[in-house]
DNA sequence: GCAAGGTC
């Protein structure tokens, strides 16, 4: 071989190699030529790039270096640290929130499958998904080189299960692999110092109540969709025939509230009251007094108590109390106020809203706007994020002003324990549309609650007529303070004449006036979002997504800002209030996460609670089977369609061949009706051959586990079984010998079935 | 074609 050529393949195998190997090893082993061989390397991984971005610069500061990892998403920085008394290089780098998910294996993934009830007890698989493939590649990559791995995911329920995917993922390649937590209350230097002075191991029990959670809600939810689904989309072709009918945990309660909300608006029947207004005119302006016992329901005690005013109509003022009075500031923003007020105030929806705001902070406009926390850090320096704003022509100058006084936010109640409330990091003018207005927004709301309450004076005049007592009040404002930032709110001046007390004067008015009770007012985006925090349905990341599913599926619609249920989401609910379950409920939810709070304590055994979960929802899911007409039932009234009829469709469970047909020697299949349980064995020349097996309908489920007895290898007659416990009551025609053998325990039976000819005349459904 | 939870 010619010499250039040799040096073009050693070139070409170089550069090979250092593609497959990462950068830092080659500094690993030329600082060990170097005599320090004692450096520890240590992987450090976030639930997400930003977090891992500030961590490595609040412990590397200027010497931290970036460089790429396979997922352009999830950057990796490297730093040296002094951990436990060891220097060590930190590798730090991030995964995107959960590393892997679960699914149904094999033929339980398909939707004809299996009966929808076997997917309570089917077997779930974890996995990583394709578009994570590269985050879970470069933690294979980088753990090769490290001897320890530390989790800086959030410090709640899911991060403490997402760290766990990652120990999983890093332990496959590195068994050995120590493991320890840092535990911290926020992002910022003096907080991530601490939590790495005192790491401690994971937590496996707040990990366990988050795959109790998963698992049940992809056993119920997909039993569910499927049940409902391929049932009313037979029942009622016209209308549903296309339609994906989904059930889950979040969007049925979510549902639930919009139905409730309705309901309460049909029955409501107002009622008429009677009140007594007094109102007192002097040159222009007209004080209305309201009466302290605000109405009556009886119009003839109204007027009886109106005619005595009338005999001696004189008013005697009896109190005048003035004091200050303010308008509270806005709290720092987290989510779900944003969210709210974006819906309310800007008009533009939840979800709407977060896409606009991940846009912003992606663009390096704002902080993480999933959060949690409504107190600003106590050494966070918000008078360079007010500076920043000064030379806008709209706030500005406000901004200049809370500089001038010193940035004071006023601090709410809550925190995540990992991002701050949701500020304005760079300033900018060049933003168009949504985009431009949330931005607005998010700055105007940072400065108002980083200025002062708006100041007032209130009057309150206290009135006696002829015995009855009567209020008024007056408000000036004196300094409107944030109200100039943020036009968000209003506080409205109320003239009042002035009063001193035993003052005497003749009421303009007195009159009785005739109204009614009115009814609730349908919800709107932010009412559900409220009732949803209140509730406990969902996380301040999903509220807006449970309510784009429940508009998806046109259980519910919009009018306006008005939230109405739609006849699907009306026929559900009252379907399944008539059988007496309350999925639309939210104390079902509630309850489980009573249990998994629970888990996370270490007051209940995980396993225990899935068990438990998983026997009730599949006694209600049973009892739904068996009574599913009335959600048929329930929905015809709204559709005004016709039911047609739902036939219980037959199953194929796998194409496995069980065994030949004994008349045609086609291959027999196990089956299953779509929506019951029992199972069959039949001659795939159906209709042609009828030949069949059948199973009683005590059988829960079946799994054909191999074609061969595990005894004695006889083909194909043999078959294995799986049963579920304590419903093992197999049952044969007279004209088949059955025997059993070869247990492995009593959840698992060898049967041999011999067909014979006669049975070619009975006529299985299937 | 299912859920809800993370996040880009």
């Amino acid at each position: 071989m010619p010499f250039p050529s040799i040096l073009s393949q050693l070139s070409k195998k170089l550069a090979l190699l250092r593609s497959v190997l990462p950068l830092n090893q080659y500094c690993i082993k030329y600082s060990s030529c170097k005599g320090q061989a004692g450096t520890m390397k240590i992987l450090n991984v976030a639930e997400k790039n930003d977090a891992a971005k500030n961590i490595a610069n609040h412990l590397g500061g200027g010497n931290t270096r970036r460089r790429e990892g396979l997922s352009k998403f999830n950057k990796i920085y490297e730093f040296e640290y002094n951990v436990r008394g060891q220097n060590a290089t930190m590798v730090m780098t991030s995964v995107s929130g959960h590393l892997l998910t679960h699914d149904f294996a094999g033929q339980y993934k398909n939707w004809r499958g299996c009966s929808p009830l076997a997917l309570f007890d089917a077997p779930v698989i974890k996995f990583c998904p394709p578009d994570y493939e590269n985050i879970k590649k470069t933690l294979e990559r980088e753990v090769r080189s490290c001897q320890m791995l530390i989790i800086w995911t959030d410090c709640d329920r899911e991060g403490e299960n997402i760290g766990y995917e990652i120990i999983k993922v890093c332990q496959d390649v590195k068994p050995n692999l120590q493991v320890l937590r840092a535990r911290f209350s926020e992002i910022t230097g003096p907080s991530i110092r601490r939590a790495i002075n005192t790491l401690e191991p994971p937590n496996q029990l707040v990990s366990d109540a988050v795959e109790v959670r998963s698992e049940l809600d992809l056993r119920i939810g997909a039993a569910f969709t499927r049940f409902q689904t391929l049932r009313l989309q037979q029942v009622f072709p016209e209308n549903l025939k296309e339609q994906l009918i989904s059930y889950g945990s979040c969007q049925f309660p979510t549902l639930g509230f919009v139905v409730e909300r309705y309901k309460a608006i049909e029955r409501f029947i107002p009622e008429p009251f009677w009140k007594i207004l007094v109102s007192h005119t002097i040159d222009d302006l007209t004080v209305n007094f309201s009466w302290k016992r605000v109405r009556l329901f009886d119009e003839l005690a109204c007027q009886v108590l109106l005619d005595t005013i009338q005999e001696q109509p004189e008013a005697v003022v009896e109190k005048v109390v003035s004091k200050p009075k303010s308008k509270w500031r806005p709290v720092p923003l987290d989510t779900i106020e944003l969210e709210k007020l974006g819906s309310k105030k800007l008009k533009i929806n939840a979800k709407e809203t977060m896409r606009v705001a991940e846009r912003l902070y992606t663009q390096g406009f704002i902080s993480y706007p999933r959060t949690e926390t409504n107190i600003f850090p106590k050494n966070m320096n918000l008078a360079q994020l007010v500076e920043m704003q000064t030379p806008d022509n709209r706030w500005g100058a406000f901004a200049q002003n809370v500089l001038h006084d010193g940035p004071n936010p006023r601090q709410g109640k809550k925190s995540d324990e990992a991002h701050p409330p949701i500020h304005p990091t760079k300033y900018t003018q060049g933003l168009q549309g949504n985009e431009a207005k949330v931005y607005e927004f998010i700055v105007r709301h940072f400065l108002a609650c980083c200025s002062k309450d708006a100041q007032g004076h209130e009057t309150i005049v206290d009135i006696d007529v002829n015995g009855e007592k009567f209020v008024a009040s007056g408000l000036r404002i004196i300094a409107r303070n944030y109200l100039d930032v943020y036009p968000y709110e209003n506080w409205k001046a109320k003239e009042i004449h002035s009063y001193e007390e035993g003052q005497r004067f003749h009421p303009s008015t007195v009159d009785m006036g005739e109204s009614q009770t009115e009814a609730p007012k349908p919800l709107t985006e932010a009412d559900l979002i409220a009732l949803m925090e209140k509730h406990g349905i969902g996380t301040d990341a999903t509220h807006a997504d449970h309510i784009e599913t429940i508009k998806n599926r046109s259980y519910v619609g919009l009018e306006g800002i008005n939230f109405l249920p739609g006849k699907l989401g009306l026929g559900l609910v009252d379907g399944y209030d008539s059988m007496g379950f309350a999925m639309s409920k939210p104390n079902l939810r509630a309850e489980l996460e009573a249990d998994l709070q629970r888990i996370a304590d270490g007051t209940r055994n995980a396993g225990e609670v899935l068990a438990e979960q998983l026997r009730n929802y599949r006694a209600v899911f049973e009892r739904a089977l068996e009574q599913a007409s009335k959600i048929d039932v329930a929905l015809s009234q709204y559709l005004g369609e016709a039911r047609q009829p739902a036939v219980d469709a037959v199953v194929q469970m796998n194409h496995k061949k069980v065994c030949a047909c004994p008349l045609c020697q086609q291959d027999m299949v196990l089956k299953q009706k779509q929506n019951g349980p029992g199972f069959f064995i039949s001659c795939m020349g159906f209709p042609d051959c009828r030949t069949a097996i059948w199973f009683p309908s005590s059988v829960e489920n079946v799994e054909v586990l191999d074609q061969t007895c595990n005894n004695c290898n006889t083909r194909p007659q043999k078959i294995r079984f799986r049963f579920r416990r304590g419903a093992y009551q197999p049952f044969f025609p007279d004209n088949y010998e059955s025997c059993v053998g070869g247990c492995d325990n009593d959840l698992m039976e060898t049967l041999e079935i011999r067909p014979l000819r006669d049975l070619a005349n009975r006529n299985p459904p299937g």
